[in-house]
DNA sequence: GTCTATATGTTGATAGAC
DNA sequence: GTCTATCAACATATAGAC
């Protein structure tokens, strides 16, 4: 911590208060895209200029650049760290050995703590549409992880631990909705720790919410 | 359907083909605006210039703007649609009498219905970040309707007819993630119907995944 | 109700001094 | 590693002819 960086709580460097005065500030990339992440998910990727990227890092454009090659190389490192996180979910212990049904809960529980813990990178990536070859790369990654989900669902069935009477593609697209939405509200300080969301969200879905 | 419009199966006019040449295409605003909220689902509402939305329609920019004050009018008329159709909803007969959890139940099937129905204004509205006056207001509709379905659920948890230990704000975010994920990747040629849709959802909810 | 032409600001990105 | 100054392209929107 040196040069007595102005750093927020939640790790994310104060915006744009020493434009051209004082010390450099001497980024990291890391402290950078965080900064950064945190503008594009306030106000859209698309609708965030490198000029709002400027003025929330406090730093000028051309400073900017000199970090990262254009807008686009920012949404790629962040989209690629959730990627990293969420697919190494799937490569735990816990996610390829046991009963289907536990090895699937141990995922949906994982899910949501790693979206909770890379909120801001999964956020963007849950909202990136396919415009340039790095959106477009992006979401083949998704569609990759998804495809990995829905086998586990099909693992369960097969092994006749969940009911068989529903699609398993169609659970796995709706189980899933349900964790990704937790990117919509989730906050750190919030009403609702990690357990709470992650024991709720289990429940409802391999509970049921009916009474018996 | 004078003049032999050119319009698709989905009832979207095609695009882009007759921009300067053959007679006028005279659009309604509702099937301009048909053509235009496709265009933004698809690359996005900032991302989409009114270049675009003119290349969309085979009209010039001028000619978009007879129709409409600017760009932001297109989304206003948009979002506006969608949560006209949702808000209706809660005011149906069966959402407001009989007991709460069929009352919710019937809501969630209705959602997804009219979800499935106005599927690109629902989606475009489930984007909206709040980066004008309009996106702010419609976010303001929007958590009305969350509040509406809170309080479904609360109701529901009163009468005893689900189970008491989970939080009924949770719970409701939980399960309306669900129903708004099936925007993602709902199409009305795909693979699942929407009655399938809405009994997964239910079945899943309100039932649970795992086996008795 | 459509067009061509244009006004005016903003965009992502670069050049080059310090 | 930051800055000032600048660019060409593209943005939203308008004027006025037909």
């Amino acid at each position: 911590m040196a040069y007595g960086r102005r750093v927020s709580e939640s790790g994310v460097r104060e915006a744009g208060a020493r434009r051209g005065r004082g010390r450099p500030a001497r980024y990291s990339l890391d402290e950078l895209l965080a900064v950064v992440v945190a503008e594009f998910n306030a106000r859209g990727y698309d609708a965030t200029s490198m000029e709002d990227v400027a003025r929330a890092t406090g730093l000028t454009k051309s400073s900017v650049y000199h970090h990262v090659s254009g807008k686009e190389e920012l949404l790629h490192r962040a989209v690629s760290r959730a990627l990293d996180a969420l697919h190494a979910v799937l490569d735990e212990p816990t996610s390829t050995s046991g009963p289907a049904v536990d090895r699937l809960e141990h995922v949906v529980r994982r899910s949501v703590e790693v979206l909770a813990a890379e909120l801001p990178y999964v956020t963007l990536l849950l909202r990136v549409r396919g415009n340039t070859p790095t959106e477009l790369a992006a979401l083949d990654r998704r569609r990759e992880f998804d495809r990995r989900l829905a086998a586990l669902v099909q693992d369960a069935i097969d092994a006749g631990e969940v009911r068989r009477d529903l699609d398993p593609r169609l659970v796995t697209r709706l189980l899933f909705g349900a964790v990704n939405s937790v990117a919509e509200w989730y906050r750190p300080d919030g009403a609702h720790g990690v357990p709470e969301v992650a024991d709720t969200l289990v429940a409802l879905t391999f509970g049921g919410l009916r009474r018996a």
